[in-house]
DNA sequence: CAGTACAACTAGTACGTACAAGTGGCACGT
DNA sequence: ACGTGCCACTTGTACGTACTAGTTGTACTG
């Protein structure tokens, strides 16, 4: 009524072109009888409704599709319980991650929001999101932006940060005890007779400069100093191939390569395949995650594994160490990885590779 | 007040731990001296307010920190231009339709809640919870459960599949003509001199079945009926790595291979190189989707490209077109791929494949 | 039989925002 | 002088839920 004409042009506002309203509490209260109080008492599982009448609610509730409207309980609830993940979908340690996240949050009672930075949307907006819907922290995972100004911002969440580029001040982090995972890798290498062992590093991007660091160390300390190479690369496949074809450019291959990831692993263990060397018989490869790609049956990558599961527990926790615990110190938890072992490494080559071998 | 000794145990209810409660606009009103509809109309960018208040009423929300609040804003508009995406990270193409969805939901005023499908927890649930946050359409990506209950559900959303298992009624179905791609593929090979084409179906994965039936109908119109050979898979690189290994224990290879997406070709292709079966001499290898994993360089797939940009594009303005637009008739949309030639194919070997070659 | 305790309920309000319906003041035209 | 129109603003209410503070009725206690 007072709309005259008003049939079709309910396209810039108003419902839904078609779709009728949802049903809300107070339409199952009137169905039922009772108050819509009550009925949200039900449904909160709260004592004060006799069990007669939670049956009956519950019936009409599914009669009439009733669904909890999530924004008016965010408005009304004075903790959302919402844990805000920022992550990128390119990594697949990373999607391991947000995986063994929602089990994680679930324990600790809180639903997840995800956001996936993607080229086109800059990471602030992203971040704005996430805050504009109550979410209580924030868990970021791998990300490489600086993002000090929400730490101390008023009223600001609370902000893990899962493997991050760098620390900040007023936030969790949990982290790969990376120079240990890179030691036993070395370690590793060493204990089959391996010399010149190198190292694709992964530039700027998150943990990268803390193995690189990691490599170098566990190569003085195996007195291999002389032996320390690091290509620049990143955790791309694409670096990895290139390193390869820069490796097979010169007189003699190193005999094992440490990559900076399982995809950057990948990139340089495909093309060293392409051009027929060996692995491990003439080369030995060392990924860092062991993502799902390490276990591939043809790719079988020996890799030092960080736990993807403990990380999101972790990470989980500290959240809930803020939230209900009422901890205001920053924590830092270093998690320890481990070297797994499969068919990409084996004892150093002896011979000297012929060069016709290369670059047919 | 009237909370005595409160002030460590708000732990279970009340604001989070040593939280601040956030500003609003209530807050901003008061610091600039104008009512809280006024600072409203400034934030929504409506006409009746003075261009000196609209710099105060900035301006005090940058100083506190101001955040608009969404769960309000959802609550009382009477649209939440919010879309639901329901997907899996799994599959690098999903992957770049989710982020081609980003750009192409802003682009019609809309914002996406991501929700992912994980082994933990079903898609009821993850439909449910995109429910209760008011997405006015859900879209989801190849995906493979039956949701039927929810088209016909009152005030239900409206539901853009893309990529779906099956079509169900009352949704609109965004997917790719995979016979055409199918017989791109088949062409491609025949016209290099391929006769025993073999093809890795997908089972029970989305658009599996009109792939293998459009592989099927290509081989009969090129009179290869007799070369029909389907061996079961699905979407992921150990089923091509597990087919690769039955066809090298037999004596004698195809010439071809059309995968059912990339991540099988690429287990495909990985393990023939293993086992010293040259691509393209001795096989070619051809994928499906396009995605990124195609285009490495030391993988350099031929592969059938959907274009993840078009599909997302495409599913974000059929779900305008009904919420706006006021459609109600479903819509298929098909949309036709582009075989991509890379270094994975080239002309059919014409020797027989020594046995001594294969499984060293 | 009064008093108490408890179960089962209701009324009312608040959350932060959007929006409809005003109000007051000023400039303008006739 | 008076109406008209417009700008800049305010008041009040609604969205759907959660939660506090009641209110009723019944059973039990001494």
């Amino acid at each position: 009524m007072g709309d005259p004409g008003g049939a079709g042009r309910s396209a810039e506002r108003g419902t839904p072109v078609g779709r009728p309203k949802r049903p809300t509490m107070s339409d199952i209260a009137a169905r039922v009888g009772v108050s819509q109080a009550l009925v949200s008492l039900v449904f909160r599982n709260q004592p004060g409704a006799s069990s007669d009448t939670r049956r009956r609610v519950f019936q009409a509730a599914e009669e009439l599709g009733y669904r909890p409207d999530t924004a008016a309980q965010l408005l009304r609830r004075t903790r959302s319980r919402q844990l805000g993940v920022l992550f990128t979908m390119r990594q697949p340690h990373d999607v391991g991650i947000v995986e063994a996240l929602y089990p994680a949050a679930r324990e600790h009672g809180y639903t997840l929001v995800l956001n996936a930075m993607v080229d086109t949307r800059d990471e602030r907006q992203a971040m704005d999101e996430l805050l504009g819907l109550r979410c209580e922290a924030i868990i970021t995972i791998g990300t490489t932006f600086e993002r000090h100004h929400l730490a101390t911002e008023v009223g600001g969440p609370s902000i893990v940060e899962i493997n991050p580029l760098t620390r900040a001040a007023g936030t969790d982090v949990v982290r790969t005890a990376e120079r240990n995972g890179m030691r036993q890798a070395v370690d590793h290498l060493v204990a089959q007779g391996h010399r010149a062992i190198a190292h694709i590093d992964g530039g700027a991007m998150p943990g990268a400069e803390e193995r690189r660091r990691g490599y170098r160390a566990a190569m003085r300390h195996h007195g291999l100093a002389d032996h320390i190479r690091v290509h620049p690369g990143d955790y791309t496949e694409e670096s990895g191939a290139r390193v390869a074809r820069d490796l097979l450019a010169r007189p003699e291959l190193p005999t094992a390569v440490i990559a900076g990831n399982d995809r950057c692993a990948h990139g340089l263990l495909g093309t060293f395949l392409r051009a027929g060397v060996s692995v491990p018989d003439d080369v030995s490869i060392v990924g860092y995650d062991d993502s799902q790609l390490a276990r591939l049956s043809f790719i079988d990558l020996t890799s030092v594994r960080q736990d993807a599961a403990e990380a999101a527990e972790v990470a989980v926790r500290a959240a809930a160490e803020r939230l209900d615990g009422g901890r205001t110190a920053d924590r830092d938890i270093v998690l320890d990885p481990t070297l797994v072992v499969r068919g990409s490494t084996g004892p150093a080559r002896t011979r000297s590779m012929p060069d016709g071998d290369l670059l047919r």
